[in-house]
DNA sequence: ATCGGCTCGCGCAA
DNA sequence: TGCGCGAAGCCGAT
């Protein structure tokens, strides 16, 4: 039967208080924004169907979400206005309203028989789910479409390393890679009248908010919204998956999917990538395995990560021995010092640096092996490594439009040992993985990507779309 | 081009 | 309790 699609691990009630009567089911998304491929809309619209009442989908739009900047706002928009047609065309309503998510939710709880939510790892997510699920007064229940095999079927604990979340999460693959199909909506929800933002004006919108402008859009470079995510993700499965295994740690490339950023918004469900890679026409045994690896594996033991550590942001969520070793080496003499001010304005003495740093401020993206390597240099060249952490993890978050995403804390940890082992011991890294720009240049055409970023930055300031 | 050594601790086999 | 082995490392030797 149809329900099977949506796996009981995937579905908890928050609390215990039962259904009203009500005029529609609310379907309070936040994480998941998207009209297909999400498990808690679909249970939303089978609930309504149920009781013979209509769905009405509320998002809740927060001005001052942590760390959020106009890039991101931007984004964020351009998707929620693509998820407000592709329901409309299912017959669904959908607004989005000013306000924070819980109250946002909270409001329209009232006229609702049963609220759904999504799921999301992040503390603040938690909290504002919990505070709906206490205040509501009605049913509240959570389905999980973030991930591929839900956190807690994974395991109970934060896992050491990719290869002990590995099997756990491959043992519960086959269950759980399966698609999810739509459901019809029985009783149209189009007529309801309920106010939300026009999203036909997103510049009237953003120039409403109060948020920080100081980051700009990069519309030019990457656009928000599920039909922009699969149209990247076909191109790259037509033209650049074939060449995947060789070419994923070669930045002066660009055979990458481009779905971070996707994922982080909830704009296209992991699950839909995965099936789309596993069935695709071009790309060998090997291009699958190592994308779904880092699908499914990383990406995951990253919401493993922030779900079960409760201090996932900080630098005391470190391992011991990466602590420890950072520690004694603390003092060490660095030959490059800069300040965060220094290291923002790409002015060091370091051109695959600066390369890297430019292409992060200009597109809001940076390819994967350079991320390594320019959060491993911001280790080496700050006075204390708490205050790389500190200083890595902000820069992310700020200019990354993937930022503020578990992966985020995952991969940002990484650099200081998270989920890793020590190495040979030398100064300022201790035990931790060290990297060199020797090593780029060996492995790499890493002139190449200097070269692809100064091509970037120039079809910037010429204002020509890139991609 | 390829290989071994560096180093810790998890998880499984015994 | 012992042992194998691990996200992308580097370096020097062959």
């Amino acid at each position: 039967m149809a329900t099977i699609q949506i796996q009981t691990e995937r579905i908890r009630a928050l609390n215990d208080a039962p259904t009203r009567k009500g005029d529609y089911v609310l379907y309070w998304m936040q994480q998941s924004q998207r009209a297909e491929c999400n498990h808690a809309l679909e249970y939303a619209v089978r609930r309504a169907n149920e009781r013979g009442v209509t769905l009405l989908v509320v998002f809740g739009l927060v001005d001052d979400y942590p760390e959020a900047n106009l890039r991101h706002y931007r984004f964020l928009l351009e998707g929620l206005r693509d998820v407000q047609s592709a329901l409309a065309r299912r017959g669904i309503k959908m607004i989005v309203e000013r306000g924070e998510p819980p109250e946002v939710a909270l409001r329209h709880a009232r006229s609702a028989a049963l609220v759904v939510c999504d799921r999301g790892y992040l503390r603040h997510q938690k909290a504002w789910r919990n505070r709906v699920a206490h205040e509501a007064g009605r049913s509240v229940v959570q389905v999980e479409s973030d991930v591929v095999v839900p956190v807690d079927t994974v395991t109970n604990k934060a896992e050491y390393a990719a290869r002990t979340i590995r099997p756990k999460i491959h043992r519960h693959l086959q269950r759980f890679l399966v698609a999810l199909k739509t459901t019809p909506l029985g009783r149209d929800s189009l007529g309801l009248r309920v106010p939300g933002l026009d999203l036909g004006d997103l510049d009237g919108v953003l120039a409403r908010l109060t948020v920080d402008g100081s980051v700009t859009p990069v519309s030019a470079h990457f656009r928000g919204g599920t039909t922009e995510a699969k149209r990247l993700l076909r191109q790259f499965l037509a033209q650049r998956f074939s060449r995947y295994g060789i070419n994923r740690n070669r930045p002066e490339n660009d055979d990458v999917s481009h779905m971070s950023m996707y994922l982080h918004f909830g704009q296209i469900s992991p699950l839909t990538i995965a099936l789309e890679v596993q069935t695709a026409a071009r790309g060998s045994r090997t291009d699958r395995e190592s994308y779904l690896e880092e699908l499914i594996v990383r990406r995951e033991l990253a919401a493993n990560f922030t779900n079960f550590t409760r201090d996932y942001d900080r630098f005391s969520s470190l391992p011991q021995w990466a602590r420890r070793t950072l520690a004694e080496h603390q003092s060490d003499p660095r030959e490059h010092r800069y300040t965060r001010r220094e290291l923002e304005a790409a002015a060091t003495h370091d051109p695959y640096w600066n390369a890297a740093m430019r292409e992060m401020k200009h597109t809001g993206f940076m390819h994967n092996y350079m991320r390594m390597y320019w959060g491993k240099k911001i280790l080496e060249w700050m006075d204390s490594p708490k205050r790389a952490y500190e200083t890595a993890l902000a820069l992310n978050n700020k200019y990354f439009l993937d930022g503020r995403d578990p992966a985020s804390y995952a991969n940002v940890g990484w650099i200081f040992g998270l989920h890793d082992r020590p190495w040979f011991e030398r100064p300022i890294y201790g035990k931790v993985r060290y990297m060199s720009g020797s090593g780029l240049e060996r492995k790499c055409d890493i002139d190449g990507y200097v070269r692809k970023v100064e091509a970037l930055t120039r079809t910037d300031a010429e204002g020509t779309p890139k991609r």
